[in-house]
RNA sequence: GGAGGAGUGGCCGAGUGGUCGAAGGCAGCGGUUUUGAAAACCGCCGUAUCGCAAGGUACCGGGGGUUCGAAUCCCUCCUCCUCCGCCA
């Protein structure tokens, strides 16, 4: 969420820098600057008269209940006491839809986030390993992995329906052993601190990393098992919900600063939107797992944090050997709560294309004003918000798809990445495995 | 699922419907004293919001209500604890 002061007292920067992700995205804008006048007005007329109130009340309390002054008083005060609720109420309505208003709005892209639209305006960054070559035609991961016995889609649907997938023996175990891998390179290498979270969250922690309340289709809602409570529980979409959330409404001393997390999390997706796109394979399931990285730090840090964060990102793609390429997202095709954002893209062989692997965002204090995550800068000192970073470290289903495709054999098997052999037991996988 | 109990500032903990943003203690910060430290003593010590400021307003788990006035009374929800039952 941006701050409503710099909103208003910055207008036409924000509507400007809005515009950069694209021209709609000011519109919300428009209402603003009215309602945040009405707001002040409300606000001091409220507040003056809960003043005269509360005078009126402390000269009450020193008249005996008895006498005459006391009820004269007590019934002149009835009306300027309906009154103050009635201003009251209209004071709730008008805050109510600033912040409405407020939580639609996207974050600012940061200036170092280039112009552009689409992602076919997001310059590379850099390219690391070679394009692999094959001396025959390499063959796409739902084929090789069906062929493998690894990997069953038609059994999925059986179970869930489209867009869900079952692992058998050696691909089970390859999804096992990544999780494995990328947390141990994460936590032993690269001091993140190891956190399970829950798998349910509530909508609170959704709007605090800004899934909510403007992606609720992209998501998977719980029914209420019990009719009594009264929120519902969504399956979270990645580990950055509950993971950043672990901070929220609480002040951070500096010293802890930055704090750095791993989690391993399935993620749920409903992607109404994205029917058609990446229909066969692993690429965009309803389900798949996840290795995430959080981190939270001050303001001042969040820029160097967002390059480490991402080198720590690709160093699983180096370890595991898996040619990819760095791009930055351009203003037009960076996330809602994000400033600036990475992509890692993989070289996916099957497909002749490099697809997403992992996404490296900060998102300066957006979240961190939703989920009211601060730290205090010294002794005695007010608190402030922090800023907020994660990526993925990385998609595990997705890294899956590139081994197979990159260490695809000639003979149908697959070659297992040395960093992974201690893990997987083998250094290849066959039909039957 | 059943039966009870409890939520107050960073922590502990008092609080009769008005003088309570809230006693007291601990922790923390500053000072006096000391060669230095400890101890003792003195002072400071929540957050948000409106305002140039003085100052105002709001917050005692959340929301609603009663009342001229609510930390205090009522309703409701949430969370935690204890006991019983069930369960991986």
């Amino acid at each position: 969420m941006l701050d409503l002061r710099l909103v208003i007292d910055n207008l036409e920067e924000v509507r400007k820098g809005l515009a950069r992700r694209n021209p709609e995205a000011v519109a919300p804008l428009e209402a603003i600057a009215e309602l945040a006048a009405a707001r002040r007005e409300a606000i001091v007329a409220a507040e003056s008269h809960a003043a005269r109130r509360n005078a009126a009340n402390q000269e009450m309390s020193k008249l005996p209940k008895q006498s005459p002054e006391f009820a004269q008083r007590r019934d002149e005060l009835k009306s300027l006491s309906s009154e103050l609720k009635e201003l009251e109420h209209k004071r709730d309505e008008i805050e109510a839809r600033i912040q409405q208003v407020l939580l639609g709005v996207p974050n600012l892209p940061d200036p170092s986030t280039p112009d552009g639209s689409t992602s076919e305006d997001n310059p590379v960054v850099h390219t690391w390993g070679e394009v692999p070559k094959f001396s025959f035609e390499p063959k796409a991961h739902w084929d090789i992995g069906v062929n493998l016995g690894i990997l069953d889609f038609e059994r999925a649907s059986k179970l869930s329906g489209p867009r869900f997938s079952v692992l058998f023996g050696a691909g089970a175990r390859m999804e096992r052993a990544l999780i494995s891998f990328m947390l141990d390179l994460h936590t032993r290498e690269h001091g993140y601190r190891e956190v399970l979270p829950p798998f349910l969250v509530k909508d609170t922690a959704l709007r605090g990393t800004g899934q909510l309340p403007k992606f609720e289709q992209d998501l998977f809602k719980t029914s209420k098992a019990d009719p009594d409570k009264t929120y519902d529980l969504y399956l979270i979409p990645t580990a950055e919900v509950p993971v950043t959330n672990l901070h929220a409404d609480e002040v951070l001393e500096a010293e802890q600063l930055p704090i750095a997390y791993a989690a391993y999390t399935p993620c749920f997706r409903s992607e109404a939107g994205s029917y058609g796109k990446d229909v066969r394979g692993l690429i965009r399931q309803h389900q798949f797992d996840k290795v995430e990285l959080v981190r939270f730090c001050a303001p001042e840090d969040s820029a160097a944090q967002l390059e480490l964060l991402t080198s720590h990102a690709e160093k699983v793609l180096q370890k595991l050997g898996l040619h990819y390429r760095v791009v930055q997202l351009c203003a037009g095709d960076i996330g809602f709560s994000a400033a600036k954002t990475y992509d890692l893209e993989v070289w996916l062989p099957g497909l002749s294309a490099y697809r997403e692997i992992s996404s490296c965002s900060s998102f300066g204090d957006f979240q961190a004003r939703r989920a009211a995550i601060r730290f205090r800068p010294g002794k005695g000192q007010k608190p402030r918000l922090a800023h907020t970073l994660n990526g993925s470290g990385l998609a595990v289903g997705r890294t899956l798809v590139a081994i197979l495709e990159q260490y695809q054999q000639a003979d149908g098997s697959v070659t297992v990445p040395e960093a992974l052999r201690t893990y997987m037991g083998t250094d290849v996988i066959r039909p039957g495995n």
